[in-house]
DNA sequence: ATGAAAGCGCTAACAC
DNA sequence: GTGTTAGCGCTTTCAT
């Protein structure tokens, strides 16, 4: 019950083995008759050639390494999605590992990737600045191509310039006139896109005179999302407009913040991160910095691809175009006579009631 | 530049390399002094045993080929995940394969899976009953898990019945009162599981004495969906309850309901299917039934990989636990005086006025 | 305790 | 045009 091999077919077709690999992968000369035998075998054995042996003999997989922090998010789910499928247009597939935003894990995903001989690896890691799996990757020389990672150690990259996106986050909430907002950040210490996107609010609200944002961390708690989210809120009520790390967050904040009795965007204006589609399936939408996970993931394995096969990588957009903000109605002027953010409406002093 | 074999580190411990791959791999019996200079040998040069000569020998892998017809939707996300996760606690590697809905990608998938000696397949076909991919495993009797689809040609399967379930969102309706309804699909002839759900819900309808369920096919078009759907639920306005083939497209036409200025659930009430936590983000929670991605994944692993070892294969779970109505506003009572689905408020025959 | 050698499935270089 | 063979990295007898 073993599958075929080449030398069951060569025996089947009366020949010997490189005549079978010559015909059967078109490579070489052989007689019509032979040619003939040799097919005929193939067929009836219903062989296949064993990509192990070719490749202990190529060097080659024709296997890609892909390290993701998790798929629950959407943009990581996308971006494996369209790596799988630039791979498999070149006949490559794809082996996925989840690295859960823990630095063991990858460099475990690494190594494994590594004794698997992946021809590329492309990955997204938790911190590229120090990540231990980036420096094994480095050493073998292997091909890899990092994904919403700013670029390091000179590996090419495929991410938003978070720093500067998150600027625009900064620049919405001021022009509806925000003052004191806050920044909401899932895994503060294992992701450095979110602490770009932090650093990068930070400043630009500075720069426009706002006050600075509050840094609100959340440990990730199994199931218990909503309830640290309204904790924080309830305890942060004063803040007029919050900055999430990404989208899902966010929308978390907004059921959150509902459940609370606040309204959005009057009590509670939300800006996201990240431009997943969920976010337009809501109301009001979800005001965000819109992204593109499925240029990311194919423009890595096509970067990777290009370095394997010798050719040009192909050109990465320009960075002022990997982001773009979207409006969306969870955002909006904070309502000038609220006090304690619950009871706008009627709490308003007469004074600053609006017309 | 080409990473270390066995039988660098052999030459550099100044010995064999059986018995470097003893003293690696803890087999067999090595005196102190040689298994010091082998482990230091190994060190220095960064050795790690090439996944590929293993395999070639061993014909094992620990590869496992997972076929989903996309990310896209949360819950192969999952089931991939979960499929991940379970395997890594093993030692397998995943290599992921996405079949877009497509028979003719799902064959060329499993093909290649066989080709790179995959030790085993989990897989959501498009129609199992007719599936040359499945045939072809079958053929070659290469253990597999079926997930999401129904088991047949004795193969496991993880996955809920769909027919059975698809019952309860009958029943939903009936308990609010409404009369006609509409089975919402997306690619209804590529899903076997949209069509049993579809045979379970008219089924259930007419047995409780409802209208037979109107059947609301939708093709794909990238990014025109909520187009569709909107021409789509304009067009049958006399529906007062849909229940969609899945949630994803359930949160669509509650989106595109909307945008009509439909009420939900007063004008037009929503079941989906699969229970994503994105149900749970919207205002109103989206009505569904619940399944278990996670368990569906990590139970077809399971399943698979006990058979490679020889063990016992996990006990699946109680048909009637796999799902599970989970309640939501999406779902209420029509409005008794609706006339066109979009004045219901104004346009109430004073006689069926409620109190 | 340890080395030599066969063999896993394949490709390519070399004979004929 | 076609067969023989070496060798890819490894594990596993089988001698020693």
């Amino acid at each position: 019950m073993r599958p075929p091999t080449i030398k069951d077919v060569a025996e089947k077709a009366g020949c010997g083995i490189a005549t079978v690999s010559r015909v059967l992968n078109g490579t070489g000369s052989a007689s019509m008759e032979t040619r003939r035998k040799v097919l005929a075998a193939a067929e009836t054995l219903g062989f296949e050639f064993s990509a192990l042996g070719r490749s202990l003999q190529s060097s080659s997989t024709r296997t890609i390494g892909c390290i993701v922090p998790s798929l629950a998010n959407p943009v990581f789910a996308e971006v494996v999605q369209a790596a799988q499928h630039e791979g498999h247009r070149e006949g490559y597939q794809l082996i996925l590992a989840c690295s859960e935003y823990d630095e063991d894990l990858e460099l475990q995903a690494v190594r494994t990737l590594i004794a698997k001989q992946v021809d590329g690896i492309i990955l997204t890691v938790s911190n590229a600045e120090t990540s231990e799996a980036l420096e094994l990757i480095c050493d073998r020389r292997l091909p890899c191509s990092l994904v919403y990672n700013r670029p390091v150690r000179g590996l090419p990259a495929w991410s938003v310039d978070n720093r500067f996106a998150a600027r625009e986050a900064a620049r919405a909430f001021h022009a509806h006139g925000h003052a004191q907002t806050g920044f909401l950040a899932l895994r503060f210490n294992r992701s450095d896109r979110s602490r770009e996107r932090y650093e990068g609010f930070v400043e630009a609200c500075l720069d426009l005179g706002m006050a600075a944002p509050l840094l609100l961390e959340i440990e990730e708690q199994e199931g218990k999302l909503l309830e640290l989210l309204g904790a924080l809120l309830a305890e942060h009520d004063t803040l007029t407009g919050i900055f999430a790390s990404n989208d899902f967050l966010a929308l978390a904040a907004m059921k959150a913040a509902r459940d609370l009795g606040r309204h959005i965007p009057e009590n509670l204006s939300l800006i996201g991160f990240d431009g997943i589609s969920t976010g337009l399936l809501v109301d009001p939408h979800l005001a965000t910095i819109e992204t593109n996970p499925r240029i990311m993931g194919r423009g890595a394995v096509a970067t990777v691809l290009a370095r394997l096969q010798d050719r040009l990588p192909p050109g990465q957009p320009d960075p002022g175009t990997t982001f773009r903000f979207r409006p969306g109605g969870s955002l909006g002027p904070p309502d000038p006579g609220r006090t304690d953010g619950r009871e706008a409406a009627t709490s308003l002093p007469s004074s600053e009631q609006p017309l």
